[in-house]
DNA sequence: ATGGAGACCTTTTTT
DNA sequence: AGGTCTCCAT
């Protein structure tokens, strides 16, 4: 553990402020790359150096990542058991924590499930087709923003039903039983005892509410609260954090207006221009030097967070270099674009010692990242897509996180629904919906009923009873082990005794996802041999909960996350793809920025209004400031859209970039990158701007027929595939083999590839090419 | 009850 | 283009 001086010692002055002021409310405004991590991370380590008892801190987070990074870091400075101590996570990790010790007082169990997004939506979907209602008209997605959106404003069902406003609205599209909806949905999630996201917050808001005792109780536990991002907090959020401070107002704040972009999803961005109205005694402090990128890059981003209207004053400079101007291509299609890119990156590999995981290429929406991929592949450049269809939301992966859920709470319905007839046992639609209408009519939980089907009179023949019947004796077979069995052997016993492994090696088709429902088991293996966390009384040091490494532990570990843990991270080069939204936080050495198209960013979803168009601009100032060195942007001329090609014209925002930072190149070719113009001249000396194109242009020529000479080969047959052979495949490139299974036209091989990991291939279908040597 | 063919809709962003 | 949903035939 550090002492106070050594922590202040490497900080500037406003930072030493933010993390030397402990007492009292505390508002730090951090612009981009101003050290925000640093100052919350060294704030927690001064605080404890200081000897504040770190089960008093409570330091809240937006995403996992975060979250993720804070403790690490925290960890390094003061060591583990310290860092343990501090209650640190996403709002919606830390509550449903709280939630399930105090659930009860809400009507709620021990074992409440968290409902994911497509939950919520199946369950809306039904409700919708229940009442008879238009789905079209009706759209889950649609109906459950609003509903999300009144939760994250702490309105519960009767309000929404009473308020006119909200009525007259809804009425207004045509909707007017959203309320009705929203009513059912709740019933059906207590029924299900199960919360939906919001849920989280507004619960917790409740607990607050009208539970003295409880308020006092976190109030008291949690002395010193720190939040991060508070730009992106809704108000149900604001709220709870008022609450728990409102007794000793030791509050700390860190934000920045300008990266504000979640408003989509709640988030208010008055709640940090209100501070200074809800403690009059704050003290604000700003992070205005920027540490990470040039003064290209910082100006460029200045320029274009100005346009905005809303805003707090704050000026970012930085005593950086001025470092090359932002190189901005113009290319024909998208496919062109990405090739751009994957060339500019080959190009940037060759010439410079980079290593790929330096390069972050970011875009608006995920669908962009296709075109990227294929061009990468054929380059052979490694690269991993963050966000995206993450590993839990997999559908071989919530196959059987729903069999663990339904283990743990046989009421949770959407879990039920989802494998009431997966793998198949003869239970259908039909059935399916007689069970729920005679649940819906009896007013009971559809388990009660398929549990004793005669009692409430189900109308089905015989043998469907008797199938229900026996998977009802299953999974109370699977709740009968949960104490005595760990995770990994209940999570195995499970997918192997209800036939998922077999019905997944099955389908020929797709190996990968056997071998997801495998890694999923290796992680939960993995959580049961972790060092156990015994929970104990923080006073007495007595032992209240021995640890068990149960199922349900596990389901608790991993219900909220959303990204896989990726464990090969750090060892693995690659190059990193993500949406600009998932970027946040990050920075890269090299970050290219693509479609930078009107209606695709800005998203033709927020031309409606300046406020939403000002919160594309931030994204925009976002995505300028995650680049360290060097930032290149595309926008090309035509793109593939909704599987048609549709003409694209060249983004506002590109005009906001005063043009004195930077190089603009109308037709860019494809090979050309950013070598061709001004970043490094000494490469190609003297030589015209035309002339170094041509001989960029000839060089990829040249690459492109080597690389074509490279795939020329013969097909395989599968006896020709041995184990370290070098193969290439049309899709996931070259790769090695490393085992074969099996036999004749049921031979797998496992192959390691070199931009996609490995893949376990049927070789029957795979069309392997051994690459002729050179 | 199941499986396949075709219609249909998607693409904002995340806990 | 690709996945999901619906409807129809078996």
């Amino acid at each position: 553990m550090k002492n106070l001086e050594t922590i202040l010692e490497s900080l500037n002055e406003p930072q030493k402020q933010a993390v030397s002021h402990i007492e009292g409310p505390l508002m730090v405004i951090a612009g981009a790359g101003s050290g925000k991590t640093r100052v919350l991370t060294y704030r927690i380590a001064y605080m404890l150096a200081k000897g504040i008892n770190p089960y008093q801190i409570l330091a809240l987070t937006f995403t996992n990542k975060a979250a993720a990074e804070m403790r690490e870091r925290i960890f390094n400075l003061v060591g583990e058991a310290s860092a343990k101590a501090v209650m640190m996570g996403t709002f919606h990790s830390v509550f449903y924590k709280i939630l399930r010790i105090e659930g009860e007082k809400l009507g709620y169990s021990r074992n409440l499930t968290v409902y994911d997004t497509d939950d919520s939506k199946n369950l809306i979907k039904s409700i919708i087709k229940e009442m008879n209602l238009d789905p079209k008209v009706y759209a889950a997605g649609h109906v459950l923003n609003r509903i999300s959106g009144a939760k994250s404003n702490l309105l519960s069902h009767i309000d929404y039903i009473k308020n006119p406003e909200i009525f007259a609205a809804d009425n207004e599209a045509g909707k007017p039983l959203i309320g009705e909806i929203f009513s059912r949905y709740n019933e059906r999630l207590r029924k299900s005892d199960a919360m939906d996201f919001d849920d989280l917050l507004y619960y917790m808001n409740v607990l607050l509410r009208d539970f003295p005792e409880m308020l006092h109780k976190y109030q008291n536990r949690y002395q010193y609260i720190l939040v991060d991002e508070y730009q992106d907090t809704n108000f149900a959020q604001y709220l709870i954090i008022k609450k728990l401070s409102s007794s000793h107002h030791n509050i700390c704040i860190v934000g920045d207006d300008a990266q504000s972009i979640y408003s989509f999803r709640g988030a208010n961005i008055q709640n940090i221009l209100n501070f200074k109205r809800d403690y009059p005694e704050a003290v604000t402090i700003k992070l205005e030097q920027n540490y990470r990128s040039t003064q290209n890059i910082v100006n460029a981003a200045n320029a274009v967070i100005k346009c905005n209207k809303d805003q707090l004053f704050k000026e970012v400079w930085t005593e950086n270099e001025e470092g090359n101007k932002i190189n901005i291509f113009q290319t024909n299609s998208d496919s062109e674009e990405a090739q751009l890119v994957a060339n500019t990156i080959f190009e940037y590999k060759q010439n410079f010692h980079v290593n790929n995981s330096q390069f972050a290429l970011l875009y608006r929406t995920n669908a962009q990242s296709r075109a990227l991929e294929e061009s990468l592949i054929k380059r052979n450049i490694p690269y991993k897509i963050y966000g995206g269809l993450s590993f839990y939301k997999r559908k071989e992966i919530k196959d059987v996180i729903a069999y663990f859920r339904i283990t743990i709470n046989h009421f949770d319905e959407e879990s039920l629904r989802r494998i009431i007839n997966y793998p198949q046992r003869g239970i259908g639609q039909t059935t399916i919906e007689k069970v729920i209408v005679c649940a819906n009519h009896h007013q009971v939980r559809i388990w009660n009923v398929i549990e004793n089907p005669s009692k409430f009179g189900l109308d089905v023949n015989n043998p469907t009873k008797e199938r229900l019947m026996e998977f009802v004796t299953k999974i109370k077979s699977f709740s009968a082990l949960l104490t005595t069995t760990d995770a990994y052997e209940l999570g195995k016993h499970i997918v192997v005794s209800v036939g998922i492994l077999k019905e997944l090696s099955e389908d020929k088709t797709d190996l990968d996802r056997k071998q997801n429902v495998e890694e999923l088991l290796d992680s939960i293996k993995e959580f049961t041999e972790k060092e156990p966390e015994s929970s104990f009384n923080e006073s007495t040091g007595e032992i209240i909960d021995e640890y068990f490494p149960s199922l349900d532990r596990f389901l608790e570990s991993v219900v909220l996350l959303t990204d896989e843990e990726d464990k090969e991270e750090a060892i693995q080069d690659r190059v990193k793809l993500m949406t600009i939204h998932s970027a946040k936080g990050l920075e890269f050495d090299y970050v290219f920025l693509t479609g930078l198209e009107e209606n695709l960013f800005p998203s033709s979803m927020s031309l409606g209004s300046r406020a939403e168009l000002e919160e594309e601009r931030r994204l925009f100032y976002v995505a300028i400031t995650r680049a360290k060195r060097s930032l290149t942007i595309t926008h090309s001329l035509t793109r593939y859209r909704f599987g048609s090609l549709q003409f694209c014209e060249k983004s506002r925002f590109l005009n906001e970039i005063p043009v004195k930072y930077l190089n603009y190149t109308e037709k860019a070719s494809m090979g050309k990158g950013i070598f061709s113009s001004h970043s490094s001249p000494s490469l190609f000396g003297d030589k015209s701007f035309s002339e170094v194109t041509r001989i960029r242009k000839k060089e990829n020529a040249q690459i492109a027929s080597e690389r074509k000479m490279e795939v020329i080969g013969k097909e395989a047959t599968i006896d020709q595939i041995v184990p370290s052979l070098v193969v290439f495949h049309d899709k996931f490139g070259f790769g090695e083999v490393k085992q074969i299974d099996g036999k004749g036209l049921e031979t797998k091989a496992v192959v390691q590839f070199e931009t996609v990991g490995t893949k376990t291939l049927l070789l029957k279908f795979a069309k392997l090419i051994i690459p002729d040597k050179k």
